[in-house]
DNA sequence: GATAGTTTCATACACACGTTTGAAATGCAA
DNA sequence: TTGCATTTCAAACGTGTGTATGAAACTATC
């Protein structure tokens, strides 16, 4: 057997165990039965566990990011340079709610997996995620061209409020669909989308006074 | 000793422990050391470690809806019988955002403790926030009083992205800071109560027609 | 087909963990 | 003080874990 496929058998038989089970439960042994390989196999070809679980979230995160950037590229190029905002938060949730909502993600190890990281946030991947910064930026960048007017405070807190809509979302499906009985349609992928954009659009571009500060009245204590 | 003094001794040092450095790095043994009681004491008075962990993450959460029905509470009756929605998100996000950010943030263990909770999401603790769904019922409810206009679908969106955002922030306060480079404020708690609270209003009350179907762009692809 | 490099394999290591045990200590009522 | 229940304690148990080892099997090159 050649080793790329004692290695990809490997990915696949974490990806699909984690995703089902979560990291707290599965352990190197339950992996490599699933694989069918030798349990040293895994320290061999990857170092250590938690390296096999950072290739496995590196590469699905990186996927995700590229097809952002597409989306914001294609976005930008019509606009000639300036993207409208609503398609600039399109682009930022778009992929992500996609894969992770929607037809597949029953199906989908990858979506079920990145669901997991995203409920469980286990060390490794955590590691990962702090250095996806530089990512956002260039979404903050896009923003900045499409709304000028808007001072970057506003902006950093409309992609903060936007990418808390889209993983929340993600997160909590279980719970919403529980909540609201079954009538919110978790499966109606587009229109959570067209929901998330929408709220998005207006934390930034809505009532400008009230955007900067809300008097508002102090709540009963 | 008496029995209480080693239960709370126990209580307060595994809450200490959790906040500053995870469920994932701390052990029973860490645990007992950092409250100097014997190791069986944990086990005697709790039964298991995960009892004492929903112990602790049951005490801290039951706190935290009690003050968000208060403020619910006062402000229905205010209203008599009928608060107004900025008032009852505010009471949904309030209690949570005062007590997880803000000056006390770093100085409390409880609030340092439920950002833990949040981020780690450990196994008896989701178990416990499965449970939550009466509770936010009732905020459903109390939006259904206000709005009577909006249908239940609404609702339910609207209260699901005003948790995300108020939990998210919390969960990526840290982020936030990094990519703004410091120019977000976490520290202007009310500031950001009101910027959540906005925008939840916004995202119920917006666009009528927007709320229910964008037809919007189709993203490139 | 011999040789060097790569990959697999069974097995064991080392250890950290939560939990259990049974005896000792303590508290408390009669 | 006696007797009984509660609480503490040191020690060990049993298990599951990620990792390391060294020999065997395999592969490819000459």
């Amino acid at each position: 057997m050649s080793s790329d496929q004692t290695r990809s058998a490997i990915l696949a038989a974490a990806e699909r165990l984690y995703a089902d089970r979560g990291f707290g439960d599965v352990t190197l042994r339950d992996i490599v039965a699933e694989a069918k390989v030798n349990l040293a196999a895994v320290n061999y070809h990857f170092g250590s566990k938690d390296e096999l679980i950072a290739e496995l979230f590196v590469t699905r995160s990186l996927a995700t990011n590229r097809e952002r950037l597409n989306e914001l590229k294609a976005a930008e190029e019509e606009g000639g340079g300036r993207a409208r905002i609503e398609q600039i938060f399109r682009a930022l949730v778009g992929p992500t709610l996609r894969g992770c909502l929607g037809p597949d993600s029953e199906g989908s190890t990858a979506a079920r997996f990145m669901i997991r990281a995203s409920i469980e946030s286990v060390p490794p991947i955590r590691r990962i995620k702090n250095r996806e910064v530089d990512h956002l930026r260039r979404f903050i960048a896009a923003m900045r061209r499409s709304m000028p007017g808007r001072g970057d405070v506003e902006l950093y807190w409309a992609l903060n409020f936007a990418l808390a809509m889209s993983h929340h979302t993600i997160r909590e499906k279980e719970r919403l669909t529980k909540l609201s009985e079954g009538q919110c349609d978790l499966n109606d992928v587009e229109g959570i989308i067209d929901r998330v954009v929408s709220v998005s659009v207006m934390a930034l571009a809505g009532d400008e006074t009230k955007a900067k500060k809300t008097p508002g009245k102090v709540a009963a204590r």
